[in-house]
DNA sequence: TACCCGATTTACT
DNA sequence: GTAAATCGGGTAT
């Protein structure tokens, strides 16, 4: 149903509404970075993201989208700005960012999260969580912590009225424009080499300290 | 229909 | 530091 005009009528099209919108469309490896320091809600719950990382399409073989799409996977070929949450290793659930223009494979997973409010329901769903810092200290901490689940799968983040959003604070602008760390994605064994994965340098709340 | 394996976390040695 | 837990999707019969 989209013509090639519509695709490239980039400023009146469809898109993510407002400013938040334009910085989630583009290449997952540009636009992660620029993801640190937006705050996720879910209900009561709320967090700053800390890290995260890229997954493209085609060329990444590191991808879920690598082979092209499937029932599981249809989310990161649709239109930036919607949550694609999968199971990993049929026990934790992770979630992801979709970037990339409608049609193009993309995602952002969310890899670790600065918890802000709701912080005692984050608690009563993260048990095992030893410090304030490991709530939400990886994909899948952070999934439990907010309470994210397969039911959240293709929500739209920056409509008001989902029950995950995606927001903007005031000094995010500052926060993307230095003091961020870049290193190899974790936990794959396909294109190892890529640099995506980025965190806010001196934050306590990542998964892992960076090389 | 069967088998293999993973964008992880946790508990235990 | 190492291994177990656990299950749905993807690829191969």
């Amino acid at each position: 149903m989209n013509t090639g005009a519509a695709s490239q009528a980039v400023g009146s099209a469809p898109e993510p509404a407002g400013e938040l919108g334009r910085l989630l469309s583009g290449p997952a490896s540009t636009i992660a970075p620029r993801l640190l320091g937006l705050v996720l809600t879910v209900g009561e719950r709320s967090g700053r993201i800390v890290e995260v990382e890229a997954y493209e399409g085609p060329d990444d073989p590191a991808s879920h989208a690598f082979r092209g799409p499937t029932a599981r996977t249809e989310v990161m070929f649709g239109p930036p700005g919607h949550l694609y949450v999968y199971l990993s290793y049929g026990v934790h659930w992770c979630a992801n960012i979709v970037c990339h223009p409608d049609g193009v494979a993309g995602a952002v997973l969310l890899r670790a999260l600065e918890p802000l409010t709701g912080v005692d329901g984050m608690w009563s769903d993260r048990p095992a969580a030893k410090r304030e810092t490991d709530l939400a200290s990886g994909p899948g901490k952070l999934c439990a912590a907010l309470g994210i689940t397969d039911r959240n799968n293709g929500v739209d983040l920056l409509d008001n009225t989902a029950p995950v959003r995606l927001q903007r604070p005031a000094d995010h602008r500052s926060v993307s424009g230095s003091g961020f760390a870049v290193g190899p994605r974790i936990g794959i064994t396909k294109a190892v080499d890529r640099p995506w994965r980025f965190g806010i340098a001196d934050s306590p709340h990542l998964s892992r300290r960076f090389p």
